[in-house]
DNA sequence: TATTTTTGTTCAAACGTTGAAACAAATGTA
DNA sequence: TACATTTGTTTCAACGTTTGAACAAAAATA
């Protein structure tokens, strides 16, 4: 109710009496304004519970201060915990987060990336929807010389800043894992191959498959969008194989649950007669019984590495920096799912 | 790379001989422009990439167009799709959503609350951190004449727009619950007492056991943060009561989640030896074994209701409209853990 | 034809802040 | 004492858009 006018530096001048010029100099630590001035200005500042208008000096300074960062989905752990860390260290460095969730559809993050450009963002972050394919909208951030980060799912052809981890290793590390606890014919649930990240997951069970002499057959290999229905269907399908796997790598924890579940309800045995190995290391797959082995992303990390980046590419912005990948080491965690001996 | 200026309204009004006033008309489609130069500059606008500047916008209008939303953790199913929801209502109206995580910490949440106002936020939607007592931040917001809505967890004190569930009903369904499945000791792993919401619970929990005259005793009352841990550690007591109880209502379903792993890790079986009822329905509570009970919170609802409401708030300011509580139903949701007949 | 009304546009100021340039006063240097 | 430098402040224009008032031309009315 008390919606009084807005104190403004012209307010704060007037009682002082002198110029919004000297006062908006004395907020912001001018040197050639005298310590006298600046305590006054300050104690004015507060009295009259001054706000500084950051509409007004963001026009001014042709800077918003804000950063868009868009994610497929923000109730994963793994987004969620990304999100928390761009938001701390930007935060310090007195940005503010615009969160836009494309809900893994192409069409809503287009729409995302118009609201971001149009509120003037000082840069994006940002992790493609499964379904992103055109890279239009993407390129149209870029030519209006906006800095980009992606991290997780990115495109090469895109040509920015990219932060993420080695999903061929990842894969890799997983099969090693699993011959090591004797499995013999390994099934993959893949994400769709023509998002990079999952390509190179196969890519890397393929040719891991291949170094240990194991069957690398078409069957073996399901690509989904890798939800826990997903991870059910699947596995069924994979269960009426004529030779069935003793082993299922999932490139999701989610689509690993819904394999676990469809194994239990078949009274497989797990990990003595089926083991199996998730993606993401949510943190349900330690609450689960058997708890899944996963692939810890450290997402922290990714998510700190893309909001200093993009600090960097907005203060040094048109300067020319090289372009910077970097792709973190994944770590495998091993739980009961997986453990066979011991 | 391709930075170049921006095109602005100018621009265009150069283009076509006209002045800039009328570009503005045209693209807010004034009435009194003509037909033939409103087409003349979309057109162009259109040619030239114009990307209206709403830094500029809003500060003439005195209105950003954008809209904070302090949630304590968007990793929960709960927060993330009243997110979601919020987004999509205001995303609709042409509003952008900034989302700040308070991370249950009062110090945090006073943050974004100054970084929310010093933005120019057209309206803050707020769920409260639990350890926040004292209310003079939110007076702030509303000294300030800016709209605010609470919800789930809010505080009557403060005498704003609040959208949430009836937790008072919620324990009663619970217990009633229980009672019909033959409970005759329920004990309650509750949130704490000075949150309104856990404190509601709490009251529901302990009428319901006078209702049916049951044993309310103070061992099996204890009061936490609903973590996982806590669930565990308040479980392991509860176990070594000379009596114990044989079920237990969580006032969360992360400290249900922990409450079931001690269960099972003692032998006991659920929900034969000892039933349990959780609380918000978060997804995992149907995907472990046994799956558990819990009170689901419409989440989808909450999120429409407040942004509605905030966009009421909006549109009709300082009309005095008189306040709204919204409460809602809670549904319960019986699985495995709580269902000993049939 | 004279007058009013309508239509389409321009003018000018404003939103609140910033920063380069200008200026006067105080201080330092020769 | 004369001049240069430093210090503290003011002046003024700008950022891009919006809006009420003003205005001229065209159309409608008397």
């Amino acid at each position: 109710m008390a919606n009084k006018k807005k104190t403004t530096i012209k307010d704060i001048a007037n009682v002082l009496g002198i110029t919004p010029s000297a006062v908006s100099k004395a907020l912001n630590n001018h040197p050639r304004i005298s310590d006298k001035t600046k305590t006054a200005v300050l104690q004015i500042a507060k009295n009259l519970d001054y706000q500084p208008n950051y509409l007004a000096s963001a026009l001014r300074k042709g800077k918003s201060n804000l950063v868009g960062v868009i994610i497929p989905k923000a109730n994963s752990h793994f987004f969620s915990s990304i999100i928390e860390k761009i938001e701390e260290v930007l935060n310090n460095k007195g940005y503010n987060v615009i969160i836009a969730q494309s809900n893994e559809s192409y069409e809503k993050e287009c729409k995302s990336i118009d609201a971001l450009l149009y509120t003037q963002v000082d840069g994006i972050i940002a992790s493609m929807a499964n379904e992103t394919v055109k890279l239009d909208y993407y390129e149209k951030i870029k030519s209006k010389g906006i800095p980009l980060i992606l991290f997780d799912r990115g495109e090469n052809d895109l040509n920015v800043d990219y932060v993420g981890i080695d999903d061929y290793l990842s894969s890799q590390m997983v099969i090693e894992h699993l011959v090591a606890q004797g499995s013999k014919r390994i099934a993959h649930i893949a994400g769709f191959s023509h998002t990079r990240i999952y390509k190179n997951r196969i890519r890397g069970y393929r040719d891991a498959l291949e170094k240990f002499g194991l069957p690398i057959e078409d069957s073996l290999i399901v690509e989904s969008n890798l939800r826990i229905e997903d991870g059910r269907k699947i596995m069924k399908q994979l269960l009426e194989l004529k030779e069935r796997p003793d082993a299922v790598y999932a490139a999701g924890d989610y689509a690993a649950l819904g394999a676990l579940q469809v194994m239990q309800e078949n009274n497989i045995r797990v990990p003595d007669d089926m083991a199996l190995v998730g993606f993401s290391n949510e943190p349900f797959t330690s609450l689960v019984t058997p708890s899944i082995s996963s692939i810890e992303q450290h997402s922290e990390q990714i998510g700190q590495i893309a909001a200093k980046t993009l600090l960097k590419r907005i203060e040094t912005k048109n300067k020319n920096v090289s372009l910077n990948k970097l792709i973190l080491q994944p770590e495998l965690i091993v739980r009961a799912s997986s453990k066979k001996l011991q």
